[in-house]
DNA sequence: TCTTAATATCGCAATATTACGATAAATAAT
DNA sequence: ATTATTTATCGTAATATTGCGATATTAAGA
């Protein structure tokens, strides 16, 4: 074996699953770090930011790009790279629902 | 090569890298949501919760401990899991600032 | 002590990820 | 048209993940 039973879970299960494993290498945790760092999103220059090279580089935007997190629009013979908000949001409020839920439940036996 | 050049990145990229890694698997999202749903962290039936067999789920468990998502009980013969509110807390405040910066800067070129 | 029950670990096969050099594709500038 | 610039894709090697059967481990109960 080796790939994953997706069928067997719930949609939204596999949804976040899917975006947390975009942010599951630390190099696409830096480069969304660096995206909301740039002010304008027009982002030739990540490549330059990052300790990797540039195949790898583009590997890593698209699979941010298919997990929903990044956006790119072509311009010119750049592209400009920029955050889906909607993809963090999302976690934000799964992971704030899932606190308060934590916190109504006070009974921690471990 | 293969393996993840971490050293390169900072230790705040790794860690939270290692904890979304540790929810990229729509098996250990439904563990942690099972976990979450049942009262008491009395947990020896997450096997029979899962569509995937006992060797299969005690990996998985060992995953989201090492990513220090759950805490481990040994309780006799059987062991309480349960998840562990600050890394859910760290995931909450880095997204939860990830959308205020995203609110701030209403820059959105794309 | 012997059995039962619950988890963990080992070993392995199938598949996925990571990284990069080489090269392609597309557009801008000359 | 030719060249430079930027990004993507291909091919491939190294490594990691996923899943499970077989087996070990650990502690409770008869």
């Amino acid at each position: 074996m080796g790939a994953t039973k997706t069928e067997h879970f719930t949609v939204q299960q596999n949804t976040i699953a899917t975006i947390a494993k975009a942010l599951g290498h630390p190099a696409r945790v830096a480069i969304i770090e660096y995206l909301l760092q740039v002010d304008t999103c027009i982002c030739g220059d990540i490549v330059n930011e990052l300790p990797l090279a540039q195949p790898t580089v583009s590997q890593h935007l698209k699979e941010l790009k298919n997990a929903g997190l990044i956006k790119g629009n072509i311009e010119g013979t750049a592209i400009c790279y920029c955050i889906n908000e909607t993809a963090i949001e999302q976690l934000k409020s799964y992971f704030g629902e899932m606190t308060v839920r934590l916190n109504e439940k006070k009974s921690s036996c471990c």
